[in-house]
RNA sequence: GCCUCCAUCGUCUAGGGGACCAGGACGUAGCCCUUUCAAGGCUAAGACCGGGGUUCGAAUCCCCGUGGAGGCACCA
């Protein structure tokens, strides 16, 4: 039975790397008809961020990664949240001191040497007496408790992406079990938790790899089995730098607010370090839980591009039924749409929308025409002037006025033929019709399209508005 | 400083000794379609970090170099 966990630390906002992480352990437990974890690991009293708790809720959910066992959700492992386990951390690291396979370290923290390149230390606490030891404590020293790592040998370990790695001991630190406050460190609570709660496959970032040895070292001396390791390449920006908050890059929940959807987020994401080995890029959440393998994981780091999930965000928004679609663009819409059939501006624009939040601005002259530059009825390619303009709209105002039925189809047949009789290519007719309904160079469907949607009335009032501004401008 | 990892088009990647004068996707350029813009179709430019081996044969295996990243906290 494959059980993984999702272990963030309520510490910020969720970001890419994290929801990623989330998202590979999910989906190797569904593969596999597993059982996928959340718990929180809140440790660090001074960085806790409450809040943040809830991103991490919301965050899974808009991303539709349920978890079966979690703090709202016991599957009699719990409880879920770290703070909450305290007496399990002391009563192990109250084993561990029993078989010395760690020692209590009355170092303060300032003690530690300041710098960049700080060497592996082995601390001189190793070294004291139980008496010297029984006197501390008594006097109420504060202390913590430091994991002994064997001077001599090595440690070695297979993971599942970068394959068999070996470290030195020289190179690993007597790191600290347990802090003064008595709360655990991640390292400690990771191991005691992951083996509790009978985690089979740890799946977390590269950056953990060259520590792995110090937590095998703990399930041996536990005598626990070792888990099955998935580390997992970085996600860093296109330039190369990592994803910084501070430097305003978005959070999951940033992404979803600039118009992205979820499922194209999470589609993305998941192509980032993974690849399905055919040519296939649009995947739904449930795809992805029957095609994902942890061996196709990539190796190397990832550059995430905004250019592509984009356009894969576009796709997942074509896919989507128009009544699907319709719910969320009404979201961008403004109120003055309303007197319109905005079911028929989504169809226009679901086709051409790559973020929700560019609909907008595609919208805007439904409202009002803006004031445009009289220029913007020349064009070259659909043989428009500003003489061919007037006097098109001059010619057309009376059949749109007659039309029987006002429809896209009914218009684009009218106009076509207005155009066959006066010699008129079909672009030369439409351009300032569709120039004069919009005010804009690129609008969302054709001059038929918008007029179907626009109405007869308001259709001529803005030709006959086109009309006025070419006369009075030409003079 | 010490340790570990990584290295194919600008970016994400396929490739795991011959099927590769290296395939797909985003982006870019052009053409087609066309009622503007998109979408769609077609085409083009664009990469195996360098050097040594191993082999009949290397993008694929080994070594060295170079470059990049990560770790070395009472943070996770």
């Amino acid at each position: 039975m494959v059980r993984t966990r999702f272990a963030p630390s309520p510490t910020g906002y969720m970001h890419i790397g994290n929801l990623r992480t989330a998202l590979y352990a999910y989906l190797a437990a569904r593969r596999n008809q597993g059982v996928f974890i959340l718990r929180i690991e809140d440790t660090d009293q001074e960085r806790n961020i409450p809040e943040s708790v809830a991103a991490i809720y919301n965050s899974l959910a808009l991303a539709g990664l349920a978890y079966d066992e979690g703090p709202d959700k016991d599957g009699g492992y719990g409880p879920y949240i770290q703070s909450e386990r305290l007496p399990i951390y002391q009563e192990h690291a109250q084993k561990l001191l029993g078989m010395g396979a760690a020692y209590c370290c009355f170092c303060k923290k300032e003690d530690r040497p300041e710098g960049e390149d700080v060497p592996v230390r082995r601390d001189p606490c190793r070294l004291l007496s139980p008496d010297e030891i029984q006197k501390k404590l008594d006097s109420g020293e504060s202390f913590v408790i430091r994991q002994r790592i064997p001077d001599e040998g090595s440690t070695t370990f297979t993971d599942h992406v970068y394959g068999e790695i070996t470290i030195e001991h020289a190179q690993l630190d007597d790191q600290v079990l347990l802090k003064s406050d008595g709360f655990p460190t991640y390292n400690f609570a990771n191991v005691v938790d992951d083996h509790l709660m009978g985690i089979t496959h740890v799946m977390r970032g590269q950056e953990y790899l060259s520590s792995t040895p110090k937590y095998n070292l703990l399930y041996e001396a536990f005598g626990w089995e070792v888990p099955e390791y998935v580390h997992l390449p970085l996600i860093i920006k296109e330039d190369g730098s990592k994803f910084s908050k501070r430097l305003g890059d978005p959070s999951f929940e940033d992404l979803v607010k600039m118009g992205y959807l979820p499922a194209a987020i999470v589609n993305y994401i998941a192509l980032l370090g993974w690849s399905p080995g055919d040519d296939r890029e649009f995947f739904t959440l449930a795809e992805l839980e029957k095609v994902f393998s942890i061996d196709r994981i990539n190796k190397s780091s990832a550059a995430f591009s905004f250019e592509k999930l984009t356009w894969l965000n576009g796709e997942h928004l074509r896919a989507l039924p128009l009544e699907a679609f319709h719910d969320l663009a009404k979201a961008y819409y403004p109120p003055e749409l309303d007197e319109f059939d905005t079911l028929k501006i989504s169809e226009l624009l679901q086709v051409r929308t790559e973020k929700l939040n560019q609909i907008p601005d595609q919208v805007a002259f439904f409202a009002d025409v803006p004031d445009y530059d009289i220029n913007m009825y020349v064009h070259k390619k659909s043989k428009s002037d500003l003489e061919t303009s007037l006097t098109i709209l001059k010619g057309v105002m009376p059949l749109l006025a007659d039309l029987k039925t006002f429809d896209n189809d009914n218009l684009y047949m009218l106009l076509k033929s207005y155009g066959k009789d006066k010699g008129y290519k079909t672009g030369t007719v439409m351009w300032p019709i569709r120039t004069a309904l919009s005010g804009v160079p690129a609008t969302p469907g054709g001059a038929t399209a918008l007029a179907e949607v626009l109405g007869r009335t308001e259709t001529l009032n803005r030709i006959q508005a086109g009309i006025e501004k070419l006369e009075s401008e030409m003079a």
